[in-house]
DNA sequence: AATATATACATAATTTTCTTATGTATAAGA
DNA sequence: TCTTATACATAAGAAAATTATGTATATATT
């Protein structure tokens, strides 16, 4: 993620989350959704998500199935079982932890 | 900050923002502040909060002032002018952030 | 009196997660 | 022809935590 300092730790969540609702995808999609669904704010970088996608894989949260389209390469992630079930957490995880914020930057409205 | 696997970069805004609010407060202080405005969900932890602390010091955006209670140490820290500004902007940054999530991770609310 | 817990600071080693830079390769557009 | 877009990847370094220690005093418990 770049071009906005942000909080780290959420690109898993990111990543989980978009792979929930659009079944599969490769890498190169999911910087273009983000891009696209947060209006070119959130751009992430290639050096953060790959890594990121390989973890995943290994942690067994995703698989992935290698394409040849127009004579390139890609690489469609999807959910496993597992990694369906993480993403419920890490949901909820994010909600938490906006809430926590709220009640520590807003405490009138918590 | 731990038991919460959270975001990291968020303890410097949360720093700056119970600083804002309570003028001055000491590391401990801190510590038992944000305890209990959550309800127990965030600890932030020494070795987090005090690197933290001498960073933003080193940075001008906090001046610091020791005391001596019940024969024990206590530093406090307060905002500079320039701090005070620097938490504006991550105030913002937070609140960006979370619109930016929220848009990602809840599209249709967005 | 002895021990555990709370208060109050600090740092070092390690881990996680990024950024930045670089590399390879094909396709499409100017 | 040259640039931009598509599509993957990794390595070096930085930032910000976690975890583990360490020091010291005060208070509460057994």
């Amino acid at each position: 993620m770049s071009n906005s300092k942000l909080y780290k730790g959420s690109l898993t969540t990111i990543i989980l989350k978009l792979l929930n609702e659009h079944d599969k995808m490769y890498g190169y999609e999911i910087t273009q959704k983000v891009k696209a669904l947060t209006k070119g704010e959130l751009k992430i970088t290639e050096g953060a998500l790959y890594p990121a996608l390989h973890k995943l894989e290994a942690e067994g949260l995703l698989d992935v199935e290698v394409a040849k389209v127009d004579n390139r390469l890609r690489k469609y992630y999807k959910l496993t079982e597992t990694g369906t079930k993480e993403t419920v957490n890490k949901l909820e995880e994010l909600a938490e932890y906006i809430k926590t914020m709220q009640a520590l930057v807003n405490p009138k409205l918590a």
